[in-house]
DNA sequence: ATGATTGTATTATATAGATAATACACTTAT
DNA sequence: ATAAGTGTATTATCTATATAATACAATCAT
């Protein structure tokens, strides 16, 4: 999967966004290990700092715990896993209906626009 | 309408999308003056230079030209207006959609969470 | 023991974004 | 004519990002 990086937002956003997503969707299983920061930093063509500064973020946030000197850990608290999904889900729920709500849609156009969307997939 | 400008994403961009969606969305009707730079600058409690910024980006787009010292005005192109619109729609749903489905979520699932969300506007 | 690999920290440099303070040429209203 | 208001341009300064090049202590495999 490749990284798909912007410049009109902080890399480090993007990756810990990234790396977020592959965690509470299961990629990177509860208690696994996840590869180290220059592994990762050199997968995303990016410097080790910027990938270190986005996996502290997922740190404060108690998705990935490090043992300093043998890696870094997806948390086993797997409750935590999925209520973070279902955050993440409903910010994006919402997000979506007010930028829609902004442009000038009704609720009703909105669910019409979904319906015509159904096979789109990609 | 307050701004509600964050500071995780370049301002002169949130701008840009703010006015944009008040000029597809008709807060400013076609052909019509908006707000001088400072006042725009002011109302938004940003420097001149940075709303300048966004404008000039509104200007590439084609969606306002300026009349350089009367002011700067929405095009009357309104086809490009609805044009431009539909195109911030489908965006916005081909990226809710992307999101949802990084999330793990399968079509079905986000067909019933919107449903759930139904009443749930704000 | 040794060497490689871990997370972490430090220092320096470069660039983009934002603010600030002006300045200019040209309308418009008075 | 004068003054205020247009968009636009310039210069300087500050901060946040990002990169680069190292460095260190602790673990792990050999």
């Amino acid at each position: 999967m490749p990284w798909n990086l912007n410049n009109d937002r902080p890399i480090y956003l993007q990756i810990m966004e990234r790396i977020q997503k592959d965690i509470v969707s299961g990629v990177y299983p509860p208690g696994s290990r996840i590869p180290s920061v220059r592994e990762l930093a050199l997968e995303a063509a990016v410097n080790p700092n910027t990938m270190q500064k986005a996996l502290s973020e997922l740190e404060r946030c108690g998705l990935v715990y490090s043992l300093r000197t043998s890696g870094r850990f997806i948390t086993e608290d797997e409750s935590l896993l999925k209520q973070t999904r279902m955050q993440l889900a409903s910010g994006h729920i919402r997000d979506f209906f007010h930028h829609m709500e902004q442009l000038g849609f009704t609720h009703e156009e909105i669910l019409e626009f979904i319906k015509e969307t159904e096979g789109g997939g990609k």
